[in-house]
Formats: C-alpha cells, sequence, structure tokens
RNA sequence: GGUCGCGUGGCCGAGCGGUUAGGCAGUGGUCUGCAAAACCAUGUACAGCGGUUCGAAUCCGCUCGCGACCUCCA
C-alpha cells in the first residue's frame, strides 16, 4: 500500500500526509446527530463524507475502526399541557417516553442511512448508555483541578486550563477576547467566567432525561459525551475526529480540553470539517427552519422541492463538491447530478457489455492515477468524479465502435470503475430489477418482437403504443443499432 | 463587535502563478420513421480597483457583496 492520502487537518490548519497512530489501524470518530428530530439534508453531508473516508481508508487496506454517537441526552423536556388530566397521564404507557423518543428517531436516522448507502459504524455509542464513564470524567477533571462544582453543577475552569494549555487551538479562539466578547447569558451566574461550560448540570424539574451523581440529580454536559465514547472505543489517542464545521466551536474545543485536562494528553491527532449546506445561501439549520428532512427530499414532499431526488443523486450531489467548501441547495443542481449520475451509471452497464478489441486505441493508462491523485489530494472528489467522466467518454466512444480496448485495458477499466464507484464512492449499481420475476424477460422480448414487426411493416402507431404504454409502467424502451433494449426506472 | 471563510461563464462546481476542469442547460451536426441515448463541434468566466511578476482566477493591499462561528446545531 503506497501512501499518499493527504488529508486537511482543521488542528495545523494546513493539509497533513496521513500518518496513522498505529498502523494498519485507524481510529475514526465521528460526532453523529441529536436524537430528538428527523435527520434533514444537513445530517446527510458529514455522513457521506466520512463514509467516503471510512470506505476509503479501507480501500487502501487499513484496519479502521468507525465509531461514530448518538446524541440522546439533551434539553428534552417536559411540555406540560396545562389542559390535559394530569391524573390520566400518570399512566404509564400513555407518557411517552423519552427513550421512546430517542428511538423513534434512532430508527428513522438508520433509515435514512441506508437509504444514502452509508456503511453502518462499527460503533455506535449513545450518551445515555455511557453516563457513569462521564460522571468518572468529570471527577477526573476535577482531581486534575481544572473544574469546580457550583450548587450541584460542575462547570469546567477554562481560565484554569488557559494556563497550562492552549484553549482556541482548534477554532483559533483566545481566551483573552472570549472574555470580552461572550455576552452575560441568563444562569450563568454560578460560573466564575461566562466560556466555561458544563460538565454535569443539575436538572430543572422539566428535564426528563435525569441521573444521579455525587453532585445532583442531572445529566452530563452537552460536550462531554464525544470525550468519553471516543476514548473508550479508540484510545486516549487516535487517529481522527470529524464532524460538522459548525461544532468546531465550542464542541470540539472543549472535547480537546476535557481529554487534555483529564488525561493530559491530546486525544485527536486529525481534526476534520464538512462544511455545510446552504439553502438560498444560509445554513440549512433546524433554529432557522429552512431545512428539508431526508424523507421529504426522497419523497419530493416540501414546497421547495420541484420533484423527488432518490437518495442516490442526494449522495452524488454531495460528492460533486469539495466537502470543505459550503454546498447549496436548488432543484436545479439536484436536477443536473441526478442527469450526471445516470450518464456515469449507463457508462457502468455499458463498461461491462464491451467486447474488447485486438489492442486499444486509446491511452487509458493515466485516468487511475489522475483517479486517485484527486482522492489523495483531501478527497477531493470533484475532481475525481470529472476524471470518471473523462473515461465515460471513451467507454461510450469504444461502445459506437469509435475507438478500441484491448482485453487487458478493458479489465483494468472496469475494476477501476467498480472500485471508485462502487466501493469508494459508494454510488449503488442498478439493481437488476428486471430479473427478479421469472418470466419477465421473455414477456419483455415478445413485446419487442412485436414491436420490431409494426415498425418493420411501418406501423407507427402500434410500435409507438407499445413503447409509450410500457414508458406508464415504467419501463423505458429505446432502439439501439443492435435493436430495441428496456430497462426499468 | 471579535474570529474565520467565500465571491469563477445561464446553473452547480474544480482550480493554490504559465497548459481544455467536469456535470447540467443551450446551439449546430451525425444517427433515427419519431423518441431516447450516444458521438462530434461549439462558450470574450474568474466581484471591483490598485500592486508584485516576463506572466495572476491563483500572491499582496484596499473597496463592495455574502456567509459561518462566538447560543442547541451536521
Amino acid at each position: 500500500m503506497e501512501q499518499k492520502l493527504k488529508i486537511y487537518n482543521t488542528l495545523k490548519r494546513k493539509k497533513q500526509k496521513f500518518e496513522p497512530i498505529n498502523p494498519p489501524f485507524v481510529g475514526l470518530y465521528v460526532c453523529g446527530p441529536t436524537v430528538y428530530g428527523d435527520a434533514h439534508l444537513g445530517h446527510a453531508r458529514p455522513a457521506v463524507i466520512f463514509d467516503l473516508l471510512y470506505r476509503y481508508l479501507k480501500y487502501l487496506g487499513y484496519k479502521v475502526r468507525y465509531v461514530r454517537n448518538l446524541t440522546d441526552v439533551g434539553h428534552l423536556e417536559n411540555d406540560a399541557d396545562e389542559g390535559e388530566d394530569k391524573i390520566a397521564k400518570k399512566a404509564r404507557l400513555e407518557e411517552l417516553e423519552p427513550m421512546e423518543i430517542a428511538q423513534r428517531y434512532i430508527n428513522a436516522y438508520h433509515k435514512n442511512m441506508r437509504q444514502l448507502n452509508t456503511i453502518e459504524p462499527n460503533i455506535e455509542p449513545q450518551a445515555s448508555g455511557h453516563i457513569p464513564e462521564q460522571i468518572k470524567m468529570v471527577e477526573q477533571i476535577l482531581e486534575q483541578g481544572f473544574a469546580y462544582e457550583k450548587n450541584g453543577s460542575v462547570y469546567f475552569d477554562v481560565e484554569k486550563y488557559s494556563e497550562k494549555y492552549d484553549y482556541g487551538k482548534l477554532s483559533g479562539r483566545v481566551v483573552e477576547d472570549l472574555k470580552s466578547n461572550t455576552r452575560d447569558l441568563q444562569g450563568q451566574t454560578e460560573k466564575k467566567n461566562p466560556f466555561d461550560f458544563a460538565l454535569w448540570k443539575k436538572a430543572e424539574p422539566e428535564h426528563i432525561m435525569r441521573w444521579d451523581s455525587e453532585w445532583s440529580n442531572g445529566f452530563p454536559g452537552w460536550h462531554l459525551e464525544c470525550s468519553v465514547m471516543s476514548t473508550k472505543y479508540l484510545g486516549e489517542q487516535f487517529d481522527i475526529h470529524g464532524g460538522g464545521l459548525d461544532l468546531q466551536f465550542p464542541h470540539h474545543e472543549c472535547e480537546i480540553a476535557q481529554s487534555t485536562a483529564a488525561t493530559g494528553n491530546e486525544a485527536v491527532k486529525y481534526w476534520m470539517h464538512n462544511n455545510m449546506i446552504t439553502i438560498d445561501g444560509q445554513k440549512m439549520s433546524k433554529s432557522l427552519g429552512n431545512f428539508i428532512k431526508l424523507d421529504e427530499m426522497f419523497s419530493g414532499e416540501h414546497k421547495l422541492l420541484e420533484q423527488a431526488f432518490n437518495p442516490q443523486v442526494v449522495r452524488f450531489f454531495m460528492l460533486q463538491a469539495h466537502y470543505r467548501k459550503p454546498l447549496d441547495f436548488s432543484n436545479k443542481a439536484l436536477k443536473a447530478s441526478e442527469k450526471g449520475l445516470n450518464r456515469l451509471m449507463e457508462a457502468m452497464r455499458v463498461l461491462e457489455k464491451l467486447e474488447p478489441g485486438k489492442r486499444s486505441t486509446v491511452d487509458i493508462s493515466g485516468i487511475k492515477e489522475k483517479c486517485f491523485t484527486a482522492l489523495n489530494d483531501d478527497l477531493n472528489t470533484p475532481i475525481l468524479i470529472a476524471h470518471l467522466f473523462d473515461g465515460v467518454k471513451i467507454i461510450n466512444s469504444v461502445k459506437a465502435g469509435k475507438e478500441a480496448l484491448s482485453k487487458d485495458d478493458l479489465t483494468n477499466l472496469r475494476a477501476l470503475y467498480s472500485d471508485l464507484v462502487y466501493d469508494v464512492l459508494g454510488l449503488t449499481p442498478e439493481e437488476e430489477k428486471a430479473n427478479t420475476q421469472g418470466n419477465t424477460e421473455q414477456l419483455m422480448q415478445l413485446l419487442l418482437k412485436l414491436r420490431a414487426k409494426a415498425k418493420k411493416n411501418k406501423d407507427f402507431e402500434t410500435a409507438d403504443a407499445i413503447r409509450n404504454e410500457l414508458n406508464e409502467l415504467g419501463i423505458n424502451v429505446k432502439d439501439t443499432p443492435d435493436g430495441a433494449e428496456w430497462s426499468m426506472d
């Protein structure tokens, strides 16, 4: 395995050669979703990008452990419906269990992830399942003197920490600036400094998810789970930590601080951040309410959508842009991706059927290298895809008889495209739906034979009627020099 | 306000000092009964103004516009 992969490390603000701590093993941790809502388009980006990274690392021969958490410890609150009969609500099963809500969204998330053809992580830990470990880390940080307790809550002492370590190294913040720029918010009177963050929070009555600890009945702070679960499953030092750019500060900065404060060691070697999906140039987010749920993308049921886009199109759309650039949603852009993807996948089918020539009339030796150069350059999938389309031209020319490929070249090209398109980019081949129904093929051949006969007799009315009605059934017929072909949507 | 980033042809989107990015759309052609697909050909792009350089979309400065983070957020 020749190692040329470079990735952009947010920590160093530059591309770096990827060198795992303990090759061939690679530890990869990615911040997953908060499971109190349906997944939207924005959630799909890190899922697809880090799935791509995972696939590529495996392709390169690394033994990767991919951990992606589920945040199920949040600010879930009771809505306290005043009008309802409180006594009736006491019935255990009539009240929604917090875990029931989380489970519902976890199930939905998993479904969406499968649709996007992402490989499931090796471990998908839930914050609620790691409360004892989180409590232990709070204790460790307290022991090291980088936290303080106040009224049952425990806060991280940023000022103390920054005397010894560099708080802000990931996000580029300076503690002095934070001091002057952080506004005083409500409920922060317990903190020594406004930029201190909670490690353990005493629960207010409306908080549903709560656990006992030596400090109070409460819940762990927002940033703690990732520090705890990443080091639990990947070790105190591991290779790659990924997540959305919006998590860089404070979430990831706090993670660094927590891990460093607890163990004295920084946990993560490479930090990778995907940029945001925007809509009309603005970040798609829950708080802005301008997001499109993945289910809506796939069904087309959203006021901004002119049509449904299948998950593969959404995946391809994201791969056509570089992961560190913002990507703006629009129907036009998605439609262009849909067409492009169809063209690529059509070429994949053509490639399988190509007959080898005596010798090659085109040089394909450079394609492979170009493709991997692009991938190795911080996962530059837009460039990779551009090269793949160059190959599509060649494939089509061979099919048209204008060019030829030797047997070896054809074999190599097939292997390359299969590796890149299916295995690395994670685009799925069209299933052979046609053959699932036993004698469909024979029936189709019968119809096409009748249609060919009609055409021969210049009975185009009948020929077109057959084609149009098949079309309505989702079957496309196209005439080629070698006779008619058919395919299903 | 502080910190960071971006502004590329009709749309999306690469590019990191000198060579065609690519996709979609458009136009002309080949093929076709018609479609579709495919193939061939086809575009005075780099926010503006200065500067550095033999040479800048690419480096520097300023101006304008947009966005992200600083609060839960992928």
